[in-house]
This record gives C-alpha cells, sequence and structure tokens, in this order.
DNA sequence: CGCATTTGACCCGCGC
DNA sequence: GCGCGGGTCAAATGCG
C-alpha cells in the first residue's frame, strides 16, 4: 500500500480536476503542479525573468519546509522518482504518467522547464539567459548599448512584478469565481436531487411546495431547513439566479468578500422566497451591518426591524458549524486570522472553560470561534468556527476559511440533497461508518450542523512519515508564522473529508436511488472500505499539497463541487477508484446528545 | 494610554 | 412559568 499510495489518488484526481481551471490536480501531482502553477504565475511564461514567481515559491516552500521539514524533502524524492526514475512506475498505473506527459506537453515550452524540477535555479539562469543573451549582443556594442539592456532588463523586471501582481489578483478573483461556482452548483444539484427523490414517488413538481407544507406538520422547529431548501423548489431558477444576482451584487459591495459568503448569499435568496412564519430562532440571525454575516448575533432585537424580518427567517437557517479537535498544547490554534476574546464561560460537563473569539481582521467580521478544551483528553484542543469572513484573508486564512465555507457549504449542501438529509441524516454515517477511524463527522442536528475533524486520531501512524507532532499541533504557538504555514493541513482535511462525502453523496445520485434507502442497502462500500488504508497517505500528500498552495483548498472546494454536481454526468469522475480514501470517516447524528463533543467535549 | 483580556451580568432559547 | 445552559455584552482589569 505504501508503494501506490497516490497513484491511484493521483490518476483520478486528474481526472477529477480535468475540467477545472484551477491548476491543483491532484495531491500527487503536486510538484508537476506547482510547475505548472509557477508558469501560469508568471502570467507569461516567455516572459524570461521567472524570479518573482519562483521567490513567491520558494516562500512557500520555505513555509512548508518550516512545519514539515520532512515532507519537502519527500516531495523532492518524489518528483526524481517521477521524472527522472520512470522506470519504477511499472507498479504505477500507467494513466498518470501519460497524463503528466501529457499535461506537460500541453504547456508547450514549459514541458521542459517543468520536467526538471529540481533546477529551478538553473531556470532562473535560463531564464536570464535572455537578458545574459542581450548581453552577449551588446558585447559587440557599445556601453552604452549596456546600459540599454540594463534599463530594459529594469523595465521587464517592473512589468514582471506588475503581471506579478496581477496574477495575483486574478488568482483571487479565480478562487472566488470558483467558490461562487460551487454555491450555485449547488444549490442546483440539491434541487435537482429533491427532483429525483420525488420523481419515483410519482410526486410532480409541481407538488413539492405542497409535499413541504405537508411534511411541516410531523417536523420539530429544529428541523426546519429541509422544509427551507425545500422551498428552493417552485422557485429554483429564480432563486439560483437570485442567488447568484445578489452574489455579483455583494462583490461589488465589496470585492474582497470572502468566497465563501455564498452560503449566506444562498440563503438570502431563500428567505426572500420564503418568509418565515415562525418566530422561532430570532434569536439567531445575521447582523445587519454586515451582509455576509454567518454569526448571528442573540440580540435580534437590537438590529434594524425591516431587517430582523428577513432575518427572522434567515434564523431558520442552519448555521454550519465546522469544529476542528486536534491536539496542542497552545491555548488556540492558528488558524491565520486574527482573534480577539470576548468571553468566556464554563460549559456543562468540561471542567475546561469554553473560550469565545471574534475575528478581528476586519472591524464588521462576522467570523467567531469557540475554544475548548476536550474534558476527557486536555491534550485536544476543540475549536469551532462559525461564519463567513467578509474581509480579505492572508493565504493561510483564505485556506481555512474556504475549507470551513466548503464544510459548511457541503454541510448544508448534503442536508438538502435528498428529503431525508435531516429527516435521515445518518444516511452518510451508515454508509461510511464502517470504517473503523473517525476523522471526520458531520452532525447535522438542529439547530447547527457541525463537520467535526478529529485530528487526534492517527488512522495508521506508520504511514505517516510527518512528525506526529507537526500534525497533531498542526498551529505551533508562533503568531508570527500563523499566517505563513499552520492552517495547511486542518482545511486539507476539511476538505478530504468533504471530498469524501460528496464524492459518496454523487455516487448516491448517479444510483439514483433514495439516500436513505441507499445507506440501508449499502451500509458498507466497499469502496471505501478497501479505501480505507490510503488514508494517512492522502493525509499525507493532502497536507503536502496543502502547504505548497495555500489556494489549494478553493480549488477543492470546485473539485467538491464538480463532484456533487457534475458527478453523474462527468466522466471523469472515477470515483470508484481514487478516491476516496476516506480519510474521512464521515458519521452524522441526529440527536443532540451526538452532537459531538465537539463543543462540551462530552 | 490604548488595547486585549477577564469576568460577572444579562439575554435568549429550550426543556420540563 | 421556571430553571438551565449557551452565548454575548460591557465594565473592570491587566499589560505593553
Amino acid at each position: 500500500m505504501d508503494k501506490g499510495w497516490g497513484l491511484t489518488l493521483d490518476t483520478d484526481s486528474v481526472g477529477f480536476f480535468a475540467n477545472k481551471p484551477t491548476p491543483i490536480n491532484s495531491f500527487l501531482n503536486l510538484n508537476y503542479n506547482k510547475r505548472s502553477r509557477d508558469i501560469a504565475d508568471s502570467g507569461n511564461m516567455f516572459s524570461g525573468v521567472e524570479f518573482p514567481v519562483n521567490l513567491n515559491r520558494r516562500e512557500e516552500k520555505q513555509q512548508a519546509a518550516s512545519t514539515m521539514p520532512s515532507d519537502e524533502n519527500k516531495m523532492v524524492v518524489d518528483e526524481v522518482d517521477f521524472f527522472a526514475d520512470r522506470s519504477r512506475m511499472h507498479d504505477v498505473d500507467s494513466k498518470t504518467t501519460s497524463t503528466i506527459v501529457k499535461k506537460e506537453n500541453s504547456h508547450g515550452e514549459a514541458a521542459p522547464r517543468s520536467g526538471l524540477d529540481v533546477n529551478i535555479g538553473l531556470h532562473l539562469l535560463t531564464a536570464n539567459t535572455g537578458s545574459d543573451q542581450s548581453t552577449v549582443d551588446d558585447g559587440f556594442s557599445s556601453e552604452a548599448g549596456d546600459k540599454r539592456s540594463k534599463n530594459e532588463l529594469a523595465q521587464l523586471q517592473v512589468e514582471l512584478e506588475r503581471m506579478n501582481s496581477e496574477n495575483q489578483k486574478l488568482r483571487g478573483m479565480l478562487n472566488q469565481v470558483s467558490n461562487n461556482y460551487s454555491a450555485l452548483q449547488m444549490h442546483l444539484v440539491t434541487f435537482m436531487q429533491q427532483q429525483q427523490n420525488r420523481a419515483p414517488e410519482s410526486v410532480p413538481e409541481h407538488e413539492i411546495v405542497e409535499a413541504k407544507s405537508e411534511e411541516k406538520k410531523p417536523e420539530v422547529g429544529g428541523q426546519m431547513v429541509p422544509r427551507q431548501f425545500l422551498d428552493l423548489g417552485p422557485s429554483a431558477t429564480a432563486g439560483t439566479d437570485e442567488l447568484s444576482h445578489s452574489s455579483s451584487e455583494e462583490r461589488t459591495h465589496d470585492d474582497s468578500v470572502s468566497p465563501q459568503n455564498n452560503i449566506e448569499v444562498a440563503s438570502r435568496g431563500q428567505k426572500s422566497n420564503s418568509k418565515t412564519q415562525d418566530g422561532k430562532g430570532i434569536g439567531r440571525e445575521e447582523s445587519p451591518e454586515s451582509e455576509t454575516q454567518g454569526w448571528v448575533p442573540n440580540k435580534v432585537p437590537k438590529l434594524d426591524a425591516s431587517k430582523a424580518i428577513d432575518q427572522s427567517t434567515e434564523a431558520t437557517m442552519r448555521k454550519a458549524r465546522v469544529s476542528v479537535r486536534a491536539r496542542s498544547e497552545a491555548p488556540m490554534i492558528t488558524d491565520g486570522c486574527q482573534w480577539r476574546k470576548y468571553g468566556q464561560k464554563m460549559a456543562k460537563g468540561n471542567p475546561c472553560p469554553r473560550a469565545y473569539y471574534r475575528c478581528t481582521m476586519a472591524v464588521g467580521c462576522p467570523v467567531r470561534k469557540q475554544v475548548q478544551r476536550c474534558a476527557e483528553d486536555r491534550t485536544i484542543l476543540i475549536t469551532t468556527y462559525e461564519g463567513n469572513h467578509n474581509h480579505p484573508l492572508p493565504p493561510a486564512a483564505v485556506t481555512m476559511a474556504s475549507t470551513t465555507s466548503a464544510a459548511a457549504n457541503m454541510l448544508l449542501s448534503g442536508s438538502m440533497s435528498s428529503a431525508d438529509g435531516l429527516m435521515n441524516p445518518n444516511f452518510l454515517a451508515r454508509a461510511i461508518l464502517p470504517c473503523s477511524s473517525s476523522v471526520a463527522t458531520i452532525s447535522a442536528s438542529a439547530p447547527f450542523p457541525t463537520v467535526t475533524l478529529d485530528l487526534t486520531h492517527q488512522p495508521n501512524p506508520l504511514q505517516f512519515q510527518r512528525p506526529q507532532t507537526q500534525f497533531q499541533v498542526p498551529f505551533p504557538g508562533q503568531p508570527q508564522s500563523f499566517a505563513a504555514v499552520p492552517a495547511a493541513p486542518l482545511p486539507q482535511l476539511f476538505g478530504q473529508a468533504l471530498y469524501n462525502q460528496s464524492k459518496f453523496s454523487g455516487l448516491q445520485l448517479s444510483n439514483g436511488m433514495d439516500s436513505a434507502q441507499l445507506a440501508h442497502q449499502n451500509p458498507l462500500p466497499p469502496l471505501h472500505q478497501a479505501q480505507q488504508p490510503t488514508f494517512s497517505d492522502s493525509v499525507n500528500a493532502a497536507t503536502a499539497a496543502i502547504t505548497a498552495d495555500p489556494n489549494f483548498t478553493a480549488a477543492l472546494v470546485a473539485a467538491i463541487t464538480s463532484i456533487i454536481g457534475g458527478g453523474h454526468p462527468n466522466n471523469n469522475n472515477n470515483n470508484n477508484t481514487t478516491t476516496t480514501n476516506s480519510n474521512a470517516n464521515i458519521t452524522t447524528s441526529n440527536s443532540n446528545s451526538n452532537k459531538m463533543s465537539s463543543f462540551t467535549g462530552n
């Protein structure tokens, strides 16, 4: 298993991401991707002078090295194995190799450079040979020509820097677009799923609304969400339009709004369609001053009354939370954001106090998190995130934010993926439950669905090539470095967890099977069982990948979407082979008692 | 002095 | 209706 660990993933991932604009194709293609990304970052790969981009990459590598030096080394080795010693790859799926080759070729002139990954510095020299050449040419000319060439070189450098900054902006925009696309597609797919689920029951689409109202009766207040999502049904198109519209609107308000705001945008789109009839839950709503708020202050009455009406509906929208369990001696994990503590309380059943933090990177940022030590094992730090940032984030924070957003999105999407989503939120759990090591837990219970990632488990430590501490304490308490490195492992795992979940959902959809049905009929998908051993390998590779590229998670979000939304029709989804690693064994619970110990540590 | 943290009070939802 | 628990506020306090 060790030998071929990522190759399966690799091939598959390539297939998955083939349609995606984002350059991150797979974990194992990391090295290649890094190179291709470097090329892409340079904006003009023929410009010859790539050093600014390469410098950035070096920084990233240094950051990665600071956390996982061994991995960095390993990456290099892998690179050599991939590109220099292909004779060993007989064990490897030949598709992987061919894919890589093909992609290299697709990059035209970049290919040769990409192939010699070790010689980045040499490439720099090679790239600079353009200027050297001019120097050589100038050798035949006077010193004036020398100066002129230097000036040209300086101009080129300036221009390159400018292009570099533009590339950064473009990448950010691409990131946002990808996430927007994800959110939109998820909602669309949700609607389609609802229709599919209804279809076998011979329920006309136009009766969805009626069915919704019928379902209302048996439901309790805590399960309002499916109804809300069902509300999407009759006006799905309009809702989607509204979604995109409001999304773009918000972009105009704040270009820097983080992509994950889509969740909130979507919810607003819904609420405009379905005013709440239920006064319940008013307590938790969006603060008016922040359109993109994900955290809902309890004190709504203080807020603008006009908006409170809409917010009352919003209140019924479940707020997804992403909880991280990690071993850490530090009082708080560093995740790329700046936090201010605004409260601390003793939670029932846990002698350790729960601390409340608010994001202070922007004035109105609604993102908050709760930090609490596990009662049973106080070395375990439980951090729960809620809300969406409304401000630009540093790369590391973007990673976390994107992933939490993806988690929230997935959670909500999973809930609405079928009528059983909340009625029987365990369907995913039952399907994947047999996996022994619990890493990701999804609690679909009201009022707040929570995705919990348990990083305290090490399913197969032997396969973990990185020192344990680096994983268990992903965020060393070094404030100055927090923005650079630490957020990588966690989000990646989030992504993995969600990836798996979404993929599984996609399979369900492709089977056209009712989710609950499938859960019962197929409680132990051989896929996940068989793939289980790849977990730590995947984590390893994934961590390296995300460390190398902070935007990886954003790409992952898009990938998740492609899996869910395009899952069935997409031929590239060789899910069964890839996958899944089940990195994440996802369990769900619909009872508060199971609600993940993430908070109370119970 | 300004900012962050602490901590008790308050508000709210929920269950009995 | 009441009590409990979660979450937030804001004055007090500490720290650089």
